[in-house]
DNA sequence: CGATTAATTGACATATATCTCAAAAATTCC
DNA sequence: GGAATTTTTGAGATATATGTCAATTAATCG
């Protein structure tokens, strides 16, 4: 538990049993930022939530349950950030490179979150495709705007995101510096067709910071449970 | 042992530990293949040898070793294979693509072998850099030819590996066909600043078949069985 | 063949992981 | 306060991995 602890803050107000169940999840970000998904054991989750190990299957099934809930709830806010950072936007060379620069700082704004989100793509290929559900729209958009020459299919989008899952592994090891993202979006609007003067410009245009907002849910009212 | 078993016919006439090592070699790219790296265990790799456990701790010291010894082993040969694949070829456009569409071919001609390198890879991070290391040079021969406009440097490599293994990824999944190579030579080169239209035309010209010169022997008709 | 050396074996000691569950502790509610 | 309920605990049953080593088996050689 060395990071934000984003789950815990957020269930402060909830029932106990859900700020122990918010526990785990921040631990589980930490253990498998730290050691990798494969290496991961429930054992080190729990003594990272500092509490018993038979506490951990009272709320997961099992180090896959929990893996998932964490990698999900990230994808989530990851995507939902997002999308709030790129309303207005309507040029598709605009916005393919806003969102790849949007989410390289966002990943690598809280390494472990990023870390998490990292490993947990190679896990769960879905998770990758909610990811880049809309990267899809905004490239074909792009073809229809006559600003990308490339095909857009499976092949493309695969490439392009192996292209930003790079650049944020290399982010996080501190092996790029913060013009990551523009760099990587300069290269990816290259290869999509566009002409490289213009890339370039976009790719590096000023971009207005946006904050990472944590949601702030109001106490619970809720009583009951099952059994 | 499902598949080539290359290491065990290249050994067939040496020595009996040389054969035994030998076949513990096969079943790890075989059980790294199957399991991934981390999951992988040296029971395992014993059982798939079909020798008991203490006989590997003869030969490895652990999983590590053997793996390191396997990695590099397959990388110093698709190193080898891929340097006698492009000599003569002078033009930094062709190089760049040839050796992007042979590594392709190559790593996916024997499955087990290639995603025992795809692993290998994004663990031992040396073992990218020798595999790697002329196709900086490629880059590097494309600048000073006037063909890229790209700034060359640890980034860009970087970029570039990340899309050469995913699509490698992908094409052992079955997931992209046998033109996953120019495709992605044709993305790559549009990236480095080729014009489109050049970029199609070198990606995609003809390729004349190499075939993999691993030292396949005659001789014998496969008996089953030992002792 | 018999002796010497090389290679293999698998039981064992050790470690660590998973998952369960009866009991204990904490919390809630009247 | 005290009974009822929720939550946590950690010992224990089970499983599997690692690495060692004395004993066994196979190969070699004079």
């Amino acid at each position: 538990m060395t990071a934000l602890d984003l789950f815990t803050r957020e269930a402060r107000n909830l029932s106990k049993s859900a700020r122990t169940r918010a526990r785990l999840m921040d631990a589980a970000v930490d253990v498998f930022a730290r050691d990798g998904f494969e290496a991961a054991s429930v054992n080190e989750i729990t003594r990272a939530a500092e509490v018993a190990n038979g506490t951990f299957y009272v709320y997961f099934k099992d180090k896959d349950e929990i893996a998932s809930a964490v990698a999900y709830r990230i994808a989530h806010d990851v995507v939902q950030q997002l999308d709030t950072a790129m309303v207005g936007i309507s040029d598709a060379v605009e916005r393919t490179s806003c969102a790849t620069r949007r989410f390289l700082d966002l990943a690598s704004s809280n390494p472990h979150w990023g870390l998490a989100l990292f490993r947990a793509v190679w896990i769960y290929t879905d998770l990758r495709d909610s990811v880049v559900s809309y990267l899809r729209a905004d490239l074909a958009l792009g073809v229809t705007q006559g600003a990308f020459t490339a095909e857009i299919d499976d092949f493309l989008i695969s490439t392009f995101s192996a292209m930003t899952m790079a650049a944020l592994f290399r982010r996080l090891n501190g092996e790029a510096g913060p013009d990551a993202g523009s760099r990587l979006a300069e290269l990816q609007l290259r290869m999509l067709g566009v002409a490289p003067d213009l890339a370039k410009r976009v790719a590096f245009q000023d971009l207005e910071p946006v904050t990472l907002t944590i949601p702030v849910i109001p106490r619970e009212a809720q009583r009951s449970k099952k059994n």
